[in-house]
DNA sequence: GGTTGACTTAGAGCTTACTCTAAGAGCTAA
DNA sequence: TTAGCTCTTAGAGTAAGCTCTAAGTCAACC
């Protein structure tokens, strides 16, 4: 499949479930860095790759921005000294985040009582 | 202010904060529907405008798109026959949301745990 | 050896939800 | 009265995050 067990972009597409488009996209913008070549050039992924993408999927899905996602990625790059800017920035985000889950909490309790109210009319509608 | 007591819209987007722009456009994709107008033509809302916006704005922090919420809309127009198809389009969402807040939460809860690996290193790093 | 798939740069197109501008006309409020 | 608001239609611009195409080249696999 991969010459030598290396993953070249259609392999790493299927595992992250990223479209190859998308991953060459995500290069570019630098969220994803250090991505190696064979001799002719082709990217090849590793296990480290795979990491990364998924803690970037996670960031995402917690609905931090790429731009965010990207100064991560700056500051990894940068080595162990950024350690307490990285904490940072994740805890900034949590910050956000929960109060994000607070306000959907709360309109989703108003909602379910507003369906109640729906099911009431509804049942009152059939008996006539 | 505004001569008989209306809400113009300027009156409207200062009580909703929604620009004027934002709130005809949401009258010309159908999500604001026969919203009253003066002899010559310039809107004036009512409280029950306010309310409707008010829902509007919640689902939309629940992050439903504005398709659906005009959809709800149309809905809403035809009448209370449409009770049931309403609270199907909200019940939809309540899972939607749920599993969304389900997600976020899960991963709350794994970023918290990479802050406290942060501190801990940040804190070795410190010592020496 | 031929099909498939990889590479590059550059840029266009898409979706959602606005956000704004223009142009020309007509009201309203202090 | 007059600055500023409102109306209309139509369309352009913005932002994020893709998504895809073109064009030309070259490598990999059967």
């Amino acid at each position: 499949m991969c010459l030598g067990g290396f993953i070249n972009i259609q392999h790493f597409s299927k595992l992250t479930s990223i479209s190859a488009h998308t991953i060459r996209y995500y290069e570019k913008i630098g969220v994803l860095k250090h991505i190696a070549r064979n001799a002719s050039g082709h990217r090849f992924f590793t296990s480290k790759d795979i990491d990364w993408i998924g803690f970037v999927k996670r960031l995402k899905e917690m609905g931090m921005p790429l731009e965010n996602i990207k100064l991560y990625a700056d500051l990894r790059e940068k080595g162990e000294s950024t350690s307490a800017l990285r904490k940072q920035l994740l805890q900034d985000h949590v910050v956000i985040l929960e109060e994000k889950i607070a306000l959907e909490s709360l309109h989703l309790k108003n909602i379910k009582e507003k369906i109640i109210h729906y099911e009431r009319f509804i049942n009152d509608e059939l008996k006539g």
